[in-house]
RNA sequence: GGGCGAUUAGCUCAGCUGGGUCGAGUGCCUGCUCGACACGCAGGAGGUCACUGGUUCGAUUCCAGUAUCGCCCACCA
């Protein structure tokens, strides 16, 4: 495998690799030359460093880094773990040259000592005030260092005086450089004590720590040791702990590349989806400290800067210079570092185009439309995206940035590799298939939240596959042999026709606006449900009686059914396809036309105008109204499936009575009745069960079969209900602030309401009572 | 220490710019071998929308505070 061409992407895995080989006592000494990495790329990256250098934007300079001194590399703030550790608080004492006092110190790093260069002390702290501006010897060093003032030092932690060790310790490192202090390194890269730590020379640096703490002890300078609890820096890979350490780095200075960067998204030519992330993009961009983008990794792209051993010179150079520029040496050295992997990263929305060359590509997909990415990498990749993109193409590399959900464990917490927490989602497609999964992902793929997985919910989800199938099955059934999909006049079509159709053109504008506005929850949802509770529910069980029937009267409509199946099949499984890849296109395959392809690459659906049916929409809201209430009744008063009941409509409304005349057929089938009426003077008996809706009251005699009681309860729970209502209603408009401020319509909804409520509760308090 | 987010049915979660009886899936109860599907059909129970204030005619929705949980960042001599 380390013969391949290694991917500008594999370089992360890098530093991963090369930890693995030293523990395994590999040699170190791999030969770089045995990597290559893709010309065009080294080609854009050289490009970019070399003129971010000319522009003054690339610097070397010194800092402290977390250095792993097992696999020798430093470690970025994501590679380095943080826990907690019980280790030890050493106070030792530190005389005061000249007297015989001593100051006390606190350290947790003892070894470190070897490099102090000061003592420090708060500058409001009036118990040192005194000591400001003398000196203390270091011991065991017998070094004579200051004792200097500085903000950093917290008067309540320890002792309230710090010793500064510039070369291992970042804030010590700022300090030393506020006071000019010496930056003594005491380790050399393995962390064993070098030549600056006097006696100590060649120890590693724990070993080294027990020998300091044991010649303190000696000396009488150890004044005690206290247990404290303090987070410790480890090494993500090795688990090692990390060294701070002072190295020679290469930086990018990064304010100049922040501001058109903050510019881009602040005037909305970047958007974040959701937008809150914004913020956090804006607290980071404008709290950025320079890009060092040194790495001590073996692969990558090597750093295009040679010194020359003659004259000390810098080369950076696009391509790989055979002497110094300025002295002419030839004897010349490539820095033995590469970048960091987000250098060239960075480029990517531009590099893969072919840049610096003016390709077509990147003439027509610069900028790009959509980043799809996790939050975790937004100031890594996202942001040196935009800030190179603008720096080297003149504008933003993407329009959109959506930023997805995370799947989490049961506790909430991240998945990580190392934690094990991990959920494969290889097990989860094994046990519920991938369709089910997949579902499953986008339905809880809510903006702004995390994923915490539920496998009740996959299981769920992995019943609608099977709801498709048996659809798809029933439909092909009725379907026929000689089936052909022709043009579906809107002429021929029945008033449920009509209403499927009009439902699917409002599916294909909802799911579509969702997919746009990347509310993909709502996408899924709204497909999963038309086709579970409208097609299924409703739809298919309405051409049954159509389809069945051996009239020939029928013949016409039962085609057109078959007709509006198929076609609402297809657009169907056309929408449902981003979600459920697979099953889709397996049944796509079995029902598509001769010249049609995958549908995958399939036309996606538009509404279609001439089905849009807002009148039957209504009716058919109506009717299942109607539908609700009987078999409410049937299934609260325990009536056995096998005794049809007969049903009475009650209503005066003409549209309402032509509805229910003409769809008899379809109320007998769904409700299970045996005679369906319509009697506008209709006198019920004392056994009718009853129910209302506005302007239709619906009875179904029972004669020896109705339980009082039951009915009683039954009526008496609706009557509660609306009453509750009723009292809210009357409540909202007896307050004169609210019909003297509230909108006209507000308050004539609220009317039509009451009216409502006024009315239906009489009706049924009139049922009770004839019960009673 | 700083910042962000969450708290809605037993469980896992929706609920967009304030105004319907707050909805899914699963679980629970009742009844169904009715010619696609029991991974199903029909019906039902179950919510003081964490708590306390505020804004408003009106708050699950907006604001503030409290509590609990989670995430990110920083610090820990």
């Amino acid at each position: 495998a380390f013969e391949k061409k290694v991917w500008d992407w594999k370089a992360h895995s890098g530093g991963q690799i090369q930890g693995q080989l030293k523990r395994l006592g590999c040699s170190l000494d791999w030969p770089r030359e045995r990597f290559t990495l893709d010309e065009g790329l080294s080609k854009a990256v050289h490009r970019v460093f070399v003129d971010l250098y000319k522009d003054g934007l690339i610097y070397q300079g010194y800092r402290i880094i977390n250095w792993c001194p097992r696999c020798e590399t430093a470690l970025s703030d994501i590679e380095t773990e943080y826990k907690d550790l019980d280790g030890n608080f050493w106070h030792i004492k530190y005389p005061i040259t000249g007297t015989n006092d001593f100051i006390m110190i606190a350290t947790t790093r003892p070894e470190t000592m070897l490099g102090d260069s000061a003592v420090a002390a708060n500058p409001d702290d009036e118990r040192y005030a005194n000591l400001i501006g003398k000196t203390v010897i270091l011991p065991l060093m017998n070094r004579e260092i200051p004792v200097i003032a500085d903000d950093y030092v917290d008067r309540e932690f320890g002792t309230g005086l710090v010793k500064i060790t510039p070369a291992h310790d970042p804030n010590d490192f700022e300090v030393g450089k506020r006071h000019n202090l010496p930056e003594i390194n005491v380790m050399d890269k393995n962390g064993n004590i070098n030549e600056n730590g006097g006696n100590y020379k060649g120890l590693d640096r724990f070993e080294a720590r027990k020998r300091v703490v044991e010649d303190l002890e000696k000396a009488g300078l150890l004044v005690k040791i206290e247990k404290h609890e303090h987070s410790v820096g480890h090494c993500y890979r090795c688990q090692t702990i990390i060294e701070p350490y002072l190295s020679k780095q290469w930086f990018v200075k990064i304010k100049p590349l922040a501001e058109p960067a903050i510019k881009a998204v602040e005037e909305g030519k970047i958007r974040f989806v959701p937008q809150n992330w914004e913020k956090i993009y804006y607290e980071w961009m404008y709290n950025i400290k320079d890009w060092c983008i040194s790495r001590q990794l073996w692969w990558g792209h090597r750093i295009p800067a040679f010194y020359c051993d003659d004259c000390s010179h810098i080369t950076v150079s696009i391509d790989d210079p055979s002497s110094c520029e300025k002295c002419g040496s030839k004897n010349i050295r490539q820095d033995e570092d590469v970048l960091d992997t987000w250098f060239s990263s960075g480029l990517w929305p531009f590099s893969t185009l072919g840049w610096p060359d003016a390709t077509p590509a990147l003439k027509k997909y610069y900028p790009t439309s959509v980043l799809v990415t996790g939050f975790d990498i937004i100031f890594f990749w996202v942001a040196r995206m935009i800030m190179l993109g603008i720096k080297f193409m003149g504008d933003v590399p993407f329009r959109d940035v959506y930023i997805h959900a995370l799947v989490r464990d049961e506790q909430g917490h991240k998945m990580s590799k190392s934690k094990g927490n991990v959920i494969d989602p290889i097990i989860m497609m094994d046990k519920f298939g991938t369709d089910a999964f997949r579902f499953t992902l986008a339905m809880f793929a809510a903006q702004g939240r995390d994923i915490i997985l539920s496998e009740k919910r996959i299981e769920g989800y992995r019943s609608f596959i099977n709801k498709i199938w048996n659809t798809t099955k029933f439909i092909l059934m009725n379907l026929g042999e000689e089936f052909t999909p022709e043009k579906i006049e809107p002429a021929d079509l029945e008033p449920f026709d009509r209403w499927i159709l009009h439902r699917l053109n409002d599916t294909i504008r909802g799911l579509t606006e969702s997919l746009e506005a990347y509310r993909f929850n709502d996408a899924a949802y709204a497909i999963y449900d038309f086709w579970w509770h409208e097609f299924c529910d409703w739809y298919l069980e309405l051409t049954k009686q159509r389809m069945y029937s051996k009239q020939d009267s029928l013949k016409k409509s039962s085609a057109t059914a078959r007709q509006v199946l198929f076609l609402i099949l297809k657009k169907s499984l056309q929408l449902l396809h981003p979600f459920m890849p697979f099953i889709t296109e397996e049944i796509w395959g079995t029902i598509k036309g001769k010249d049609e392809g995958l549908i995958i690459v399939s036309q996606w659906p538009a509404p279609m105008p001439e089905f849009n049916f807002p009148v039957e929409f209504e009716e058919t809201a109506l009717f299942k109204e109607l539908l609700y209430k009987i078999r409410n009744i049937r299934g609260e008063m325990n009536i056995p499936p096998d005794r049809k009941a007969n049903v009475v409509f009650k209503t005066s409304n003409k549209k309402i009575t032509g509805m229910i005349q003409r769809e008899i057929v379809h109320i007998q089938a769904l409700a299970k009745v045996e005679t369906v009426t319509v009697d506008a003077g209709y006198k019920p008996d004392r056994t009718d069960a009853c129910a209302v809706i506005p302007e239709v009251e619906i009875y179904m005699p029972l004669k020896g079969l109705i339980d009082i009681e039951k009915e009683k309860e039954r009526l008496g729970k609706e009557i509660a209900r609306l009453t509750a209502e009723l009292e809210k209603v009357d409540r909202k408009l007896g307050d004169e602030k609210f019909t003297s401020k509230a909108p006209e319509q507000i308050i004539e909804k609220e009317k039509g309401k009451r009216e409502e409520y006024r009315d239906l509760l009489a009706k049924i308090e009139a049922s009770l009572s004839k019960l009673s």
